[in-house]
DNA sequence: TTTTGAGTTGTTCGA
DNA sequence: GTCGAACAACTCAAA
């Protein structure tokens, strides 16, 4: 083999230096590299990205440029199908190995397969690795030989299975070989007229570096109380907050998995807590495996009782839901954090998905969507697998008569109202007896307030016992119609 | 092959 | 205020 033929290292989902199997793999090569990017249009391309999700990507992209000129290297932007760009990228520069960490849903398998099968008839060297999970969906399979579809099972099996690999460093030096790039600017991932990234952009930071200092953030601190603070929407510190750049692979999920496990052997953790937040990230390999064995799992209904469903339509209900005006403060306060800083809690997430498909009983798709469009962390497998879970259609569902009462869920999960005041200015100064149901206080309280219903701040657009009463009808409904074909 | 125990996150009602 | 039962069957995973 000629040391002097470059190699192609393609990042995707895996914007990061340390712990990247594919890198690793590419620089022990001896290779010159060509380390790329693609934002991949037209067939075979990855569902389109949301606005907040392109805010975060030009971020991270840049941040992933800069750390790969500390050590020599470049990162290269392409435009277009990565089935033609691929193997057009090596024919251009003589590239004889194309390196990348493996993805899991559709359309990117074939695409990845297609690409594989091109490089490999012209005689190009293609691997793949797993940068992005702790076991793949082929990996952890059921005494018959299955895939899980239930939870705790599948959590047991990676427990007493899953053995992290060993740690890979960052490399410290790149030998770049040149090609023509396209600027991240001419990209226009950031948004203009207007640009609305203000709220995103205090929130957060995009990159490896940004990934890392939030783990050891958490690690050091919160992940102690993890247990019992992590379903507390007014607790910033509550959780970990790394879904974006577990998203972005900006961080893998083994890197946490071998942090955790070394603060409980060091014995500077809590074995509950720690517990608990592993079992998070399981939920997110879970995910994975569903859409890996069910590829429609953003569009389908995994149960497929559900095509029977008879889902409402209403677009004030769905639009008063996006702009967090339901008039229900729990929900309100969480759809606005969505909104304006391109996250939610997760006990929130449920809370609001629940009312769109339960009290509203719109289509989970709808919520899936807009979620999709608004998350900075919008990822394909937790996404639809968490909003299908709410709805009931999922694997290992929430069963359908546990509607969330959102007014409860405030008083139990924002007792003191510190989320609410946050996100509902307008409902500050009502006191915390009537912060979760506005609704129910006397005329004096709400003057008293300067609450005015109906005015600034929405009357319930559905009242909650006719809504989980329609939820349940409707269910109900479907199981008949079931069983009546 | 059959059996058995179990299943993320809740709510409501009545004692 | 607190507590346990009912809510609905059904499917899964392992013995």
């Amino acid at each position: 083999m000629s040391s002097t033929s470059p190699a192609v290292l393609w990042f995707r989902e895996d914007l990061r230096l340390t712990d990247n199997p594919a890198l690793d793999a590419a620089v022990r090569s001896g290779r010159p590299l060509i380390c790329l990017y693609v934002r991949e249009t037209g067939a075979g391309a990855p569902r389109a990205m949301g606005g907040a999700s392109q805010w975060w990507l030009d971020k991270s992209l840049s941040s992933l440029s800069a750390s790969l000129e500390e050590i020599g290297g470049t990162l290269l932007l392409r435009s277009g199908r990565a089935e033609v760009i691929i193997p057009a990228l090596a024919e251009e520069t003589g590239a004889d190995a194309v390196f990348w960490n493996r993805r899991y849903g559709m359309p990117e398998r074939e695409t990845d397969a297609a690409i594989k099968k091109t490089l490999k008839d012209r005689g190009v060297d293609c691997q793949s690795f797993n940068g992005r999970l702790l076991m793949e969906p082929w990996d952890l399979k059921t005494g018959g030989g299955g895939w899980y579809k239930v939870f705790t099972p599948f959590w047991r099996a990676l427990q007493a299975q899953y053995r992290p690999p060993p740690f890979l460093p960052s490399p410290n030096r790149i030998t770049p070989a040149p090609a023509e790039t396209e600027s991240l600017k001419d990209w226009d991932l950031h948004p203009r007229t207007p640009d609305w990234s203000h709220g995103i952009r205090a929130a957060w930071e995009p990159g490896e570096k940004g990934a890392l200092k939030r783990l050891d953030d958490f690690l050091a601190g919160p992940l102690g109380n993890y247990a019992s603070t992590r379903n507390l929407p007014g607790v910033p510190t509550g959780t970990s907050k790394l879904s974006p750049h577990l998203r972005f692979g900006e961080i893998g999920p083994a890197q946490i998995w071998r942090a955790v496990q070394a603060r409980l052997a060091a014995q500077q953790a809590d074995e509950e807590s720690a517990h608990v937040f592993l079992s998070e990230i399981a939920w997110r390999e879970f995910s994975y495996m569903l859409l890996y064995f069910n590829p429609a799992l953003a569009t389908d209904n995994y149960n497929t009782n559900f095509t029977r469903m008879r889902w409402r339509q209403d677009d004030y209900g769905f639009t008063a839901w996006c702009r967090g005006q339901t008039g229900y403060p729990i929900v309100d306060a969480g759809m606005r954090e969505l909104w304006c800083t391109g996250w939610m809690h997760n006990r929130v997430r449920m809370i609001t998905a629940s009312f769109l498909t339960k009290h509203l009983l719109l289509p989970w798709q709808l919520g899936e969507q807009w979620f999709w469009d608004t998350l900075v962390d919008a990822d394909p497998a937790a996404n639809p697998a968490s909003w299908q879970w709410t709805a009931g259609s999922g694997a290992d569902a929430a069963p359908y008569f546990r509607v969330f009462n959102p007014i409860t869920q405030g008083q139990k999960f924002d007792e003191r109202g510190e989320y609410v005041r946050r996100w509902c200015p307008e409902l500050e100064r009502l006191p915390d007896k009537y912060l979760h149901a506005p609704f129910d206080a006397d005329p004096e309280t709400l003057s008293h307030a300067r609450v005015r219903l109906g005015t600034n701040y929405p009357k319930a657009i559905v009242e909650h016992a006719l809504g989980r009463q329609r939820a349940l009808d409707a269910y109900k409904t479907m199981k008949e119609d079931q069983s009546a074909l």
